[in-house]
DNA sequence: TGGTAAGTTCGATGAAGATCGTACTACGAA
DNA sequence: TTCGTAGTACGATCTTCATCGAACTTACCA
């Protein structure tokens, strides 16, 4: 099975801004929460969400390269991951304070 | 002294997508750590920007009807500060995440 | 009662970005 | 090898929004 992970950048270049930037899409929290579910990473596919699927793939990178998600390929599939321990490092209580309120 | 506050939403008025949509700009971002440093608030003309006064106005309504500062006014002066407490309670950790990346 | 200083509002502009359809790639199965 | 499926890349479009200048408001002061 191949597991090539897609560019992202290391967590000593995330930045906070784009961080903040990527969270700030509603369309891209939905991403973030539906993760938040499935700590064990989830196919990009299998997220319901209101857009085309070229659109999904959008925000899909836009998340990662932020460095909020971490994909992988399997097969066909593309499986992606918070990273939480990233994130709970560099901006500890962001993660959570976000998933927290849930509406 | 008039001490009108300016019209803000109440604490369970505010939206997480608000928040986050507010916080994702950089020159927005640069108002919320000169706040943090001032808990007392600060003139809105003491922060110092690239940007207009017009443009900072801008930046300082989004955040305030974001729910994200508190804004008074004080003579000619508008005085606003962190909703620290509103923001903690809502999204225990967020606040102090962005503020202890600082780059 | 002027004058000035702090700040807002409005309208215009330009840039960023969300969205889509289409074409493309990569992989797995028949 | 051929077909179907998962997903990306590209180009176009449309919307959102950051920015500015100019005009306005409010308060303080001489």
């Amino acid at each position: 099975m191949s597991k090539k992970a897609l560019p992202q950048p290391a967590r000593d270049e995330i930045r906070v801004e784009a961080v903040l930037q990527a969270l700030g899409e509603p369309v891209r929290l939905q991403i973030i929460r539906a993760l938040a579910d499935a700590p064990q990473g989830i196919a990009c596919g299998e997220i319901e969400l209101p857009v085309t699927a070229s659109t999904r793939a959008h925000h899909l990178r836009i998340l990662r390269e932020a460095g909020v998600l971490t994909t992988h390929t399997e097969g066909t599939r593309r499986i992606s991951s918070l990273r939480r321990e990233d994130l709970e490092t560099l901006y500890p209580g962001l993660l959570t304070g976000i998933l927290t309120a849930r509406q």
